[in-house]
DNA sequence: CGACAAGTTGATGTTACTCAAAAGTGGTGG
DNA sequence: CCACCACTTTTGAGTAACATCAACTTGTCG
């Protein structure tokens, strides 16, 4: 069962600021302290209530978690997906006018996100960084849900889980875990479970993708990535 | 022919700034300043190149513009909608990581938004109070893709066009200007023109809803709500 | 073993897309 | 004023993608 942890390595938190803007040995000292603050929340349990004023913002150590709307009869909608490394309740305002709570979808571990006295520094860089990206990857969902099939959709969401996640996991790129359900993943995609289930089927049957038993197999990122890049932003990128 | 201006009133950007956070004189006065300013952009170009290095932030003073994705294949998407009396090109951060640029959908004009000093006061404030909304319509923008029939989503953008503009124009909340095209309001729903014409036929027969000659015109706001609100998000839930 | 969640399958229904063309609209120049 | 053009809106017929409903299977864990 050598499945891949879904956990962030040792110093994996400073690691994955660090890659967003240079920290000071005192920044990655604040960061390994703040492990030592490390708190649990079980799966399906709320991580931020919804329209919170702030509390502390967290980073993510391990499980992953989202944002969701939900619907009075039921239906539901992930907004955005968030992975170990990721930041969770940054607020560059004083008040939130209207921020979105997040829940736990596996059991996660969390930390608090050490806060820069002065807003200066690295540390204030990354955060800042790491919205930016977060906030491009708001865009992305909003195509992908806009304007891409059920086949595509999926190709499109696991390449950027792929970007996402094996950067800061030190996964090999195309083989990472992916603890999600066919439900999630389709409340993720605007789908029903059962036709995210026939489409990963057909991915496996030509051999580009497998997502099964909580790992993801990309086994032709070439054809995989052709499959979107012809959808590809003609607009310039980051 | 008495069709609602989509002009910003006078003053109007220092009144949208000023229902965000409280502005001094002074700031009123940089705001009105700022306004001496402005130039124009022809519909159809861009205003802010994508992955641009910020230059200045704007205020959109009259027209309507968006940000969008197109694909290789001519697909488009609008991910967001900017009316006037919004930002654009705020960013947060020194250096944006994946900025997306603007491009106009009518004639624009714009006026660069003054930037405050220390980045303290009711004018940065407001600045950050825009930036969480246009998340909060990011997020709304995801849920109406990913969940809503294209019934519902016509409603549900209405419903925020209607808030967002009237508000800032000085129209009625039942009826305001709208400028765009079907074929644009489309690009922005994730759907085609030619569905998007039957549905909003089948709005006017309902009685419910007129969207015709550049204006918007809420004949049950009522009823048109309640489209809407049996999707309203109870918000977090396992 | 039993129970419960997740994944899988089949049959059927509906929403929304595609293609193609007609009719309306507004602006421009002769 | 009319003819012409480009663009937008409208209409119809056929189709494809995805949803729905309802089992059934597999796996996991106590």
């Amino acid at each position: 069962m050598a499945e891949p942890s879904s956990d962030l390595p040792e110093g994996g938190a400073a690691a994955r600021l660090g890659m967003l803007a240079p920290l000071d040995p005192e920044e990655r000292h604040l960061l390994d302290r703040a492990r030592d603050l490390k708190y649990q929340v079980a799966a399906h349990q709320i991580i931020v209530e919804d329209g919170c004023p702030v509390s502390s913002p967290s980073i993510l150590l391990s499980g992953w978690a989202c944002r969701t709307r939900v619907f009075l009869d039921g239906r539901r909608q992930i907004l955005s997906l968030l992975v170990p490394g990721d930041l969770i309740g940054i607020c560059r305002q004083s008040r939130p006018v209207a921020a979105t709570g997040a829940i736990a979808l596996t059991d996660v571990t969390l930390c608090p996100a050490p806060m820069p006295e002065h807003g200066k520094g690295g540390l204030a860089e990354a955060y800042a960084r790491s919205g930016a990206l977060e906030e491009f990857y708001l865009f992305r969902q909003i195509a992908r849900l806009g304007r891409m099939s059920a086949y595509e959709r999926i190709a499109d969401l696991m390449l950027e889980i792929g970007e996402r996640v094996s950067a800061v996991l030190r996964t090999p790129h195309d083989r990472f875990p992916f603890p999600l359900t066919q439900e999630t993943l389709a409340d993720l995609l605007g789908l029903t479970s059962v036709h995210v289930n026939r489409t990963l089927q057909l991915f496996r049957r030509q051999g580009l993708l497998d997502v099964r038993g909580g790992t993801v197999h990309i086994r032709d990122l070439a054809r995989l990535a052709d499959l979107v890049e012809h959808r590809r932003a003609l607009v310039s990128e980051a």
